[in-house]
RNA sequence: CGCGGGGUGGAGCAGUCUGGUAGCUCGUUAGGCUCAUAACCUAAAGGUCACAGGUUCAAAUCCUGUCCCCGCAACCA
């Protein structure tokens, strides 16, 4: 048994996330995290909402909210979509938590002291009638390359120049749209990443093992050379500029950035964990209190890889404490929706409290975790996903439960058959579903989710092969006897997948379980020829359901209709 | 010449690091089975591996160049 800290990237407070948000680090890590509990390791899975930032501000404001009750309130929408698809955080946190307003400012005292923090005066953008300093991107006007005149302060979408907001002509506020701006200088801190470009190399040098995407996004940020980093913003909504309580000179009005705090939050929450439960976070966090054993693994989309192999190691590397740092970092690609990309503001794709009002868990569980954006960007269609659904989880997995199930019913009054002796067909198909329940658990191992995914099918489908060769039904008017033992034989096998699917698609798991009297989901199994014969004989069978229904082309149709396709 | 990822039968992907009969799922076609959610099982057809050069006995794989798609470019988070 290891000890495994698990996290996936925060999603931001704002709104409800959409499937490539999912796809691309919560429900992976959750599928990592279910697998590795299964086998019997010690877990801690912990996510929180990144609550800090100007958005948040905007939106509650918006709402015409407290900001704090703002962020409280769609916490818990989150949270509650998250427990609907059945993630199963041991915490899920905020990052305006106490715990991480003390680490965060710990973490800057430390960076301080070690002399990585200096004080830079720059020019911000300031909007009078909005009273606030404008992020680049909030900053409108026309490029003073192209003409165009809906520009951003950061970039201009037309000729794709790199802009700073001063650069604009006619700037205005994105918010107000007012032109009463003017420019003022700000003073902020900024973390001086420079001087740590040799200490992050050699750290992401060691990690050999690590995806390829993510090596080379971390190699191309270091390779260019790291800029000092701005850690603060004049904000009033996030984590105070001070340390015990006394701001540092100058700083009253500012707040650290939330990609300063939002990382921290990982060490925060579970901070917050063990305040709630008793643990002892520490023996997770400090290298010097136990957690130099634990195997730390982080889940996120590309965009977040910078942030996680340069960013948060800079500031735990600053600190000079010893602090847990990433053992592996997970990365994905992008789904797209029809070849696009999802979008919030543009509202195209499907938000995960729209698809769970469609459809249970497992179906999108199931459909993203088989069609996961591991080596490329992947494309969700509701075509593929309805010939996903219908042919993995009702044809093939379904459909072998309820053949089983139903026949069961029929022909054995319901109740489990005993055992017969095994031959050699079952020996057969023990001996190839042996070979695929290996390589399955290494690809889950390996965290290879689309490879585990093929596999676990391929062990479904042996089934089927296996009623095919054996025939029951047939062997039935002969031999009752032989034919209740290979029934005993299958109805063993839907055990089996229960436990082994469980991690995909656990509430199906859980039904598998019931429909063969038992209770709960079956324990991973060391290998699968001494797990045959968990079940009781005689034992009533509840009256068979369906696992999965299927999706019928006018679901598809009307689907379509509400949340675009193709042409949208 | 800003940077990264990708281009493999009709669709979605694996294989590329470590050259050596191009593999899987869906779809299509044919056969089988009839316990089951018109499902299951077996078999077949279908690919000049984006393009052009080069290295090699041998290239999807290595090298050079070109084209196309997606993303990023540090104040969106």
């Amino acid at each position: 048994m290891a000890r495994h800290l698990i996290t996936s990237a925060l999603p931001y407070i704002n709104g409800v996330k959409h499937l490539g948000n999912l796809v691309g680090s919560i429900l992976p890590a959750d599928v990592y995290a279910r697998f590795m509990r299964a086998r019997g390791h010690d877990v801690l899975y912990i996510c929180a909402t990144d609550e800090h930032g100007t958005p948040a501000e905007l939106a509650a404001a918006a709402d015409n909210k407290d900001v704090d009750i703002y962020c409280r309130e769609m916490h818990d929408v989150q949270e509650n979509v998250y427990r609907g698809f059945d993630i199963s955080f041991d915490w899920f946190g905020r990052s305006h938590s106490q715990q991480n307003h003390d680490l965060t400012q710990h973490l800057y005292k430390k960076l301080d002291e070690n002399g990585l923090i200096e004080e830079v005066e720059s020019l911000q953008v300031y909007s009078i009638d909005d009273g606030r300093f404008l992020p680049d991107r909030y900053v409108e006007g026309t490029c003073p390359h192209c003409g165009y005149e809906r520009a951003r302060g950061d970039q201009c979408e037309s000729c794709t120049k790199v802009l700073d907001p001063t650069d604009l002509v006619n700037p205005r506020s994105a918010l107000s749209g007012s032109t009463n701006i003017e420019i003022r200088p700000s003073k902020h801190l900024y973390l001086r990443q420079s001087k740590m470009v040799d200490e992050l190399r050699k750290w992401i040098d060691t990690k050999t093992d690590w995806p390829h995407l993510v090596t080379s996004i971390a190699r191309k940020w270091l390779d260019e050379g790291l800029k000092d980093r701005s850690i603060t913003r004049d904000l009033k909504w996030g984590i105070p500029v001070a340390y015990k309580g006394v701001p540092r000179p100058g700083f009253e009005d500012k707040v650290f950035y939330v990609w300063f705090d939002a990382p921290i939050e990982y060490i925060g929450a579970t901070a917050e964990w063990a305040e709630a439960t008793g643990g002892d976070w520490e023996s997770w966090w400090r290298e010097d209190k136990g957690a130099d054993t634990v195997r730390y693994t982080e889940f996120m989309g590309k965009d977040n890889i910078p942030f996680h192999t340069v960013g948060f190691p800079a500031t735990l590397l600053g600190s000079k404490e010893p602090w847990k740092k990433a053992d592996y970092i997970k990365g994905f690609n992008w789904l797209n929706y029809y070849g696009g990309k999802f979008s919030t503001s543009g509202k195209r794709g499907i938000f995960m409290d729209k698809a769970i009002a469609l459809l249970p868990a497992d179906y999108w569980r199931w459909y993203l975790m088989a069609n996961a954006p591991e080596s490329q960007d992947s494309s969700f269609s509701w075509e593929h996903f309805q010939s996903i659904v219908n042919k993995d989880l009702c044809d093939v997995l379904g459909n072998f439960a309820n053949r089983i199930l139903k026949f069961t019913a029929a022909r054995f009054d319901g109740k489990i058959p005993a055992a017969g002796e095994y031959g050699p067909v079952e020996t057969e198909t023990l001996a190839a579903i042996e070979e695929k329940f290996r390589t399955y658990t290494d690809c889950m191992e390996q965290m290879e989710f689309r490879k585990a995914a093929a596999e676990l099918r391929a062990i479904w489908m042996i089934g089927n092969e296996y009623l095919q060769r054996a025939e029951p039904w047939a062997i039935f008017k002969q031999d009752p006897e032989k034919a209740g033992a290979s029934i005993r034989f299958s109805l063993e096998l839907i055990r089996l997948f229960a436990a082994l699917s469980a991690p995909l698609i656990p509430d199906a798991a859980r039904r598998m379980a019931e429909s063969v009297a038992c209770t709960g989901i079956p324990a991973w199994p060391s290998n699968v020829k001494d797990n045959m014969s968990a079940l009781e004989t005689g034992a009533p069978l509840p009256a068979p359901e369906i696992l999965f229904k299927k999706i019928e082309d006018e679901q598809i149709t009307e689907w379509i209709d509400t949340f675009g396709g193709a042409e949208s």
